[in-house]
DNA sequence: CTCTCTTCCGAAAGCGCTTTCGGGCGCAAG
DNA sequence: CTTGCGCCCGAAAGCGCTTTCGGAAGAGAG
């Protein structure tokens, strides 16, 4: 529809073998190939390998778009993701590229930038090129709307979970990751833990907190403070760890919202006189190493298993268009990443 | 290749139109109703109009698959990327997606993770699913082995660019960069300028570094001391800085090599009571927002302007893929982006 | 030796679309 | 009223592959 009424021919470039070429030079008929090459069960053993030496001479590598037309498939999935940055869509990414296995599938890849109109219109022209599947990453854990149930393929949807429970979500387990924070704070034998968060508007904020919550409670300790929530960045961290340390002068460890937040009070903390694990302990979420190998010392952080995250999608999504969906919102456990701000009381 | 030998029939899934039902609904043949939608000059207007408006009523929309296997062309091309942090891949996805007009085409991605045999697979992957064009991002700017001449479609390299003069390359302006801080520096007043790199293995460290000479060099300015390599990262820039004031107490002004090293050369700066940017100005590159906003006071930094890059890359590769192909390296200007790392000296 | 089964292979029919090519029609010129 | 010429349109031939279906060849039973 978008061509140019009269475009100049391409190139000349180097012709490929196709199939009847396979077929040929192992003397057989292109429907013996194909079912050859296709694992098909009505050849013998012998011809079977003679097609498949032909292939591997000529280098033959079925076009997969005349290999979907018949099916039906393409052999091509979508990944439609909303986070500018990447920094959630990579790690999505390459799990996906992993579960698939290279070369089986290939991953489209398109980004809305947060704006439901360009979502809408990448749908569209994914489904166009009539991809197999498509999963959807969202920029922050709260449940997103559903690109309804519709649509001519299965659907995933990562990190962000659909509202419409019929889809299938996988997600991180933020309640898991704050209380896999504060349990391996209590290993260390803190026990007077204060809580900075981030925007409290994110559901990733408020669960992690509930999760930290929850493990304290079932220690039969009292929280230091109330959570403290603000925004994800730096300077927040360093101004709520002000305030803690003022208020709190008995602390012995802080859990952050991230690892953003995390820098910000090690570096009050370290202004202030003190020790960083030695006095105070201090953990962040997100395992985004820029931050944490910079920051003095080495941040402790809870890792999201992105990758885990973007496999697992990977794998139900492919179940799905095998026609086995699920349903529901899945979660993947976080993981604890042990570095210098974080150690045992001595 | 790769499939089971016998899988289960997808679910069933709505039906989609195709363009036999437009020419029926309009009706005329198959072959007019094509011409007409792909603005072929043998079909007269009323009939046009008449197909186009058959086929929005059917929300038809062609499939790419059968459009493509007449022409051989997919409306596809493919981005190979060997950067693991999607760093520098994601902006010039972002650029090449602008570049193309959303929808008209599609974008493969692959992660190559920087291993060569692992990016000849993907290669072969994506020739195999008959992208139309290639666009290989390195995940640093120093010259990379070509994918060779004999590639069945055009491949434009994009932030690193190839050995092969006969390839086109599209790369930031290193050396213009370098310029571009010291030229800034200058014009705050400052004539005293230290320089702190990365490590001198990476072009991208001594490119910069030659520009900023120069333009010291051109204001009739001697550097002060030797351009300080090290390492990417926050802790070489705490160490060069001590090592700086120290040598040279009298510098207004640091130039580094990256923004992680500028944080750790901020960082250091203000222990030892020089305030930023009253006594020293330190400015960085690439403009990464979570180190330049979360410093104190948030840096200066030089753009690189990666989508850009990808823009370029993306209109050349589109150029090529029409026949028109360019080579050689084609650079990108940078631009500098001001915040309260540097200011003019009051 | 004939008949029935298997096993293996090939002819042919699509999949949805583009494009070439030839023919019908209407018009102006002869 | 005939030619000739253009303009539109449709029939049909692919593009490269998969799959159905029928037939040929060989094996075993009667």
């Amino acid at each position: 529809m978008a061509q140019p009424p009269d475009r100049p021919s391409p190139p000349a470039r180097p012709p490929v073998a196709k199939l009847s070429d396979v077929a040929r030079l192992a003397g057989v008929s292109l429907a013996t190939a194909s079912k050859a090459l296709n694992g098909r069960s009505q050849v013998r053993a012998e011809t079977r390998a003679r097609v498949i030496e032909a292939a591997e001479r000529l280098a033959f590598h079925p076009n997969p778009l005349a290999r979907g037309l018949p099916a039906g498939r393409t052999g091509t999935v979508g990944l439609l993701t909303g986070d500018l940055e990447g920094r959630f869509s990579i790690p999505i990414l390459m799990g996906a590229e992993d579960a698939f296995g290279v070369g089986r599938v290939a991953v489209f890849l398109c980004d809305a930038r947060g704006d439901a109109l360009r979502e809408q219109h990448h749908v569209q022209a994914l489904l166009g090129r009539r991809v197999d599947g498509l999963i959807v990453v969202g920029s922050r854990t709260d449940p997103r709307p559903s690109l309804g149930p519709d649509l001519p393929v299965p659907v995933v949807y990562a990190y962000a979970p659909s509202l419409d429970p019929a889809d299938l979500s996988i997600v991180p387990d933020s309640v898991g990751a704050g209380r896999l924070a504060v349990a391996h704070l209590l290993a260390c034998g803190r026990s007077r833990v204060a809580h900075v968060s981030g925007d409290p508007g994110y559901a990733a904020a408020r669960e992690r907190a509930d999760g930290a919550a929850a493990a304290l409670a079932d220690a039969g300790l009292p929280p230091v403070g109330e959570v403290l929530f603000g925004s994800w960045s730096e300077g927040w961290g360093r101004a709520a760890a002000g305030m803690l340390l003022d208020r709190h002068p008995a602390l012995d460890a802080i859990v952050c919202g991230s690892d953003q937040i995390a820098r910000g009070v090690v570096e009050t903390a370290r202004e202030r006189g003190r020790r960083v694990p030695e006095d105070v302990a201090v953990l962040g979420f997100d395992n985004w190493e820029i931050l944490t190998q910079g920051s003095r010392p080495p941040l402790t952080s809870v890792d999201l298993n992105l990758e885990q995250v973007g496999r697992t999608a990977a794998q139900a999504l492919f179940a799905a268009i095998e026609g086995q969906p699920r349903s529901g919102v899945e979660t993947v456990p976080s993981r604890l990443v042990i570095r210098e701000s974080t150690a045992p009381l001595s």
